[in-house]
DNA sequence: AACTCTATTGCGCGTGCGTCCAATAGCGAA
DNA sequence: TTCGCTATTGGACGCACGCGCAATAGAGTT
């Protein structure tokens, strides 16, 4: 393999890494099949990570946290809090975002077996509920949504859209994905206070 | 070992798969393992299980059947929807089923590449929704609950469940057990059209 | 052109896996 | 009591894993 700087071939093996696991699953992805996918050694892999666990770790980092970015500029393009909600629904009712929701199931599942999935997966999750939360918080203040209680609605909101893309990625057919979107905005807006169908409204003219 | 019929040998090991699987997780377990914790050979496990991955599948399938059974038996304590309802939630947020829980992460993150998998969790999970459907019919027609799409908050209050229960098995200590139980109860109370504290009041009844 | 530094190689180590099979043991029928 | 059937044993086999290390190759400097 043509020599690399560091920095750069680090990057290398995290995205061979990468599409490994959307092909096999986190779990299923091995050191071998890493230097296979980029024509190299298993020696490599280890030269730049210290254990496998935390190249997964890594790997699954990456994805997410380019999720959330893009998460974030999408909400970015809204102009109300209400639009700011709208956005980050779609994001999540957004098919082409199914395979990074598997990286997800993936994590959860490995959590209780792999310490540093569990570190970041923690830590994104957070993250996520973080954006939403700020969303109600600046939504209140501004009147736009009732005094509610921001930590409660967010992680509610956040719940119910993991286990409604749950269903949808993992047992396809069981629900229909725009089903699935508009119960659990219907449900957000219930708990927000707002009447039903703001949120589609809104995305709508987004 | 002791000689034994077939049948009795057969759910032997499967009870004993089961421990092992509830202590190390479904994809840890091994064939060594669960001969170990039954004090005998690894030749027998094979005698009677074609292949390690249909033992597991066993396995999941036994443990989540006893869980919707036990939840079963849970709600028939009661005496109105609403006392159903409670039971069905009290049973979710049971810590005693944490490590049952383990198993559906498990499964989810399999499904999609495991269709014996897929097709057991979907049967399963579409069951628990059922049994929550169920519920919120006969409490619509009682006049216990408001007029509501009953698929709708079935699979609403399904996901959420689902979702806080990831949140607390998967990353403990970021959500504490008690709030999550609590917001799932307010937002099911919010769709059902219930005053809030309804589920909670009737639970500790029962 | 010679040298140095380090990215890269390729294989071997130990482990643990699922699977398989020839040998054995023990119950029930004859 | 003897015999036959089958539940049970226990170890061998081949494979794949993560990991580590000594050898190599190739770009940049002098």
């Amino acid at each position: 393999m043509t020599r690399m700087s560091p920095d750069a071939r680090r990057q290398t093996i995290v995205e061979a890494a990468q599409a490994v696991a959307r092909r096999k699953g986190l779990s299923a992805t091995t050191v071998r099949d890493v230097a296979e996918e980029m024509g190299t050694s298993s020696g490599l892999i280890h030269h730049y990570f210290a254990s496998m666990d935390q190249l997964l770790a890594e790997v699954f980092s990456q994805v997410a946290e380019a999720d959330l970015s893009a998460t974030r500029e999408r909400m970015d393009g809204a102009t109300s809090e209400t639009g700011r909600l709208a956005a980050y629904f779609d994001a999540w009712a957004d098919p082409d975002n199914d395979d990074i929701f598997q990286f997800w199931l993936d994590a959860w599942s490995e959590a209780s077996r792999n310490e540093a999935v569990q570190e970041r997966s923690r830590a994104l999750n957070i993250e996520w509920q973080g954006l939403l939360s700020e969303v109600i918080e600046t939504g209140i203040a501004s009147g736009e949504f009732n005094q509610v209680d921001a930590e409660a609605v967010s992680w509610t909101a956040l719940s119910l859209l993991d286990g409604m893309s749950l269903q949808v990625v993992a047992h396809p057919t069981v629900i229909e994905r725009g089903k699935a979107a508009q119960w659990a905005a219907n449900s957000t807006e219930r708990d927000l206070g707002l009447p039903l169908g703001t949120l589609r409204a809104a995305s709508v003219i987004a």
